[in-house]
DNA sequence: GTAATTAACTTACTTTTGGTAAGTCAAAGG
DNA sequence: CCTTTGACTTACCAAAAGTAAGTTAATTAC
């Protein structure tokens, strides 16, 4: 204990920060989990899979997790146009810890939730 | 495959979700790595451990953790005021999960780098 | 007696993020 | 020739997050 601290400090600068950074926003991990139950999946399904995401963020998101290799795009040039996304092998590596953390949450909700209340009062 | 992506629709209201959202922020984790190195902090050592946080969101991010129970605040009745913080039990058992994601990040970094400059070009 | 110390809180400000609504593009169908 | 279709773009706006600087308190060290 009370070693190595200096690893934190301005941390900001820290590449591992930088990719951990990308998780954080409102999206990304969402639509990681939705391509992670399926082979594939077209934008629009996507869309409406998800139901409370704009075009515009959908697209960001996707872009996004296609240029960390988290996701595959593929379009077929068809009119009107046709785009499939997959989950890399990437992707899944990194869905496991994901889904680890989303089970942690889970089991612990119930308790945060109480938690939070508590501290409110 | 396929099967139940309604849980996925308007995961807004998900409280897995709503747990998962306090840890997208940009310090959380952060505070507690930190402290989770060490038996406790006072304010004044963590916002020099840290060094790019700002005082305020020290202050706020360790009031969420506080509330969430992840981290434990005592007050000593002094002035100058001494505060003292320590990770939880429960802090503890998620932080064993983000230094899971913190490793895949540390090993997919480099090529998670590559690929986002490749990407770009 | 005055400066420094500590952990806040407050205010005013700027930056970042996300959302809305509209428009684009190109071929096929009526 | 006008509409439909899917997957975006773009311009604009609102909300959230973050920053910087100032304020407070009582004790101690100068």
């Amino acid at each position: 204990m009370e070693n190595n601290l200096e690893i934190f400090s301005h941390f900001e600068e820290c590449p591992v920060r930088k990719v951990l950074n990308r998780f954080g926003d409102k999206w990304s991990i969402l639509v990681l989990m939705v391509l992670g139950e399926v082979d594939n999946m077209r934008f629009n399904k996507l869309h409406k899979t998800i139901g409370d995401i704009s075009q515009k963020m959908l697209t960001v998101t996707l872009r996004t997790l296609e240029s960390d290799g988290l996701v595959k795009r593929t379009v077929f040039p068809e009119i009107p146009p046709r785009v499939e996304y997959e989950i890399t092998d990437r992707g899944r590596s990194l869905l496991i810890h994901i889904n680890n953390l989303v089970e942690w949450a889970d089991e612990n909700m119930e308790s945060i939730l109480e938690s939070r209340a508590k501290f409110e009062s």
